[in-house]
DNA sequence: GATTAATGCTAAA
DNA sequence: TTAGCCTTAATCT
């Protein structure tokens, strides 16, 4: 369900409500039943994510690593101390969800018999989280985390000195077409499926021009856009990437009909020229592009 | 009530 | 190339 913005939103949350705190780590459903033990009974010190890959680090210097894939998604709930503590703006979507149970201010004890395979349970003081619907979630080293973070490429949400520089590089290294390369989590990490549809769109971009064949300023401008793109949504914690004057009757909000420009939009006319907006498989995802601005 | 598709990725075949 | 993860919402009978 998500992509990089709402796992980043997910950092800011659990460094909100978690960091500095001890924790009770468990395993309702009894996966990770050994990394919990491993964990439990320390303090989260920091939460950060790279692209779609989120790092809980503890004061023992072991991490709690999560990518949630296709469907993984926390839940989290507690007293209103807890739910105060959080900084991201609402409405509060966790993995693109609303935040499970609402918090119960008066009568909170402690966290609810976990529903399903839950995978992960976090409790503190003050609220809980659940994870389910995982694809990783793994207790691991701060070698093993740096690991991870080799193979990806620069994230557009973090757009470090030299990430720019580098993402040119990465994506022009390579004769692979565009709309791959942005799925590619070692080019870039930390754009999906809506996101990569949705900027090439923007970009006027042909979704099979080669890598190699991308100018370095058409490159900069990918990596610029994708940025904004990505940022709103860590803001709004929601994707949209069109703007207001395309929202019917004049909606503050963006109506989830007129979020996109192309994504899950085939068979309808382009927002921009009228052509009919196609969809292929490519990569065993699917690939929505207008063939009338994208050449 | 059953089936499918989904903002993703890994590992087995 | 395909199965699998094991959830949820939307669409189907």
């Amino acid at each position: 369900m998500p992509e990089g913005h709402s796992v980043h939103r997910l950092a800011r949350q659990f460094q909100d409500v978690f960091g500095g705190r001890r924790l009770d780590v468990s395993s309702p459903q009894g996966r990770f039943a050994a990394g919990a033990q491993v964990l439990t009974g320390h303090t989260m010190v920091e939460a950060m994510a790279h692209g779609k890959q989120l790092f809980l680090r503890f004061d023992h210097e072991l991490f709690l690593h999560v990518h949630l894939g296709l469907y993984g998604a926390w839940n989290f709930g507690g007293d209103s101390t807890f739910t105060g503590a959080s900084s991201i703006g609402a409405p509060r979507r966790i993995g693109e969800k609303e935040s499970g149970p609402a918090a119960d201010d008066t009568g909170y004890v402690g966290p609810p018999p976990p529903v399903g395979a839950v995978r992960v349970r976090l409790v503190s003081d003050h609220g809980w989280a659940d994870l389910r619907g995982a694809t990783t979630c793994a207790a691991i080293t701060s070698a093993e985390a740096q690991a991870v973070l080799d193979r990806l490429g620069p994230d557009p949400l973090h757009n470090r000195g030299g990430d720019r520089d580098e993402f040119i590089r990465r994506l022009r290294r390579r004769k692979t077409a565009v709309a791959l390369l942005l799925m590619d989590q070692s080019v870039l990490a930390g754009v999906g499926n809506i996101y990569r549809a949705e900027v090439l769109f923007r970009q006027a971009m042909d979704p099979w021009t080669p890598g190699s064949s991308i100018g370095v300023e058409s490159a900069g401008q990918l990596w610029d856009d994708t940025v904004d793109a990505m940022s709103d949504g860590v803001r709004d914690g929601r994707i949209v990437t069109t703007p207001p004057t395309v929202w019917t009757g004049g909606a503050a909000m963006a109506p989830d009909a007129d979020a996109h420009f192309v994504y899950k939009r085939d068979g309808m006319p382009c927002r921009a020229c009228g052509t009919i907006v196609g969809m292929t498989e490519i990569g065993a995802r699917k690939l929505y592009w207008c063939p009338g601005c994208q050449v």
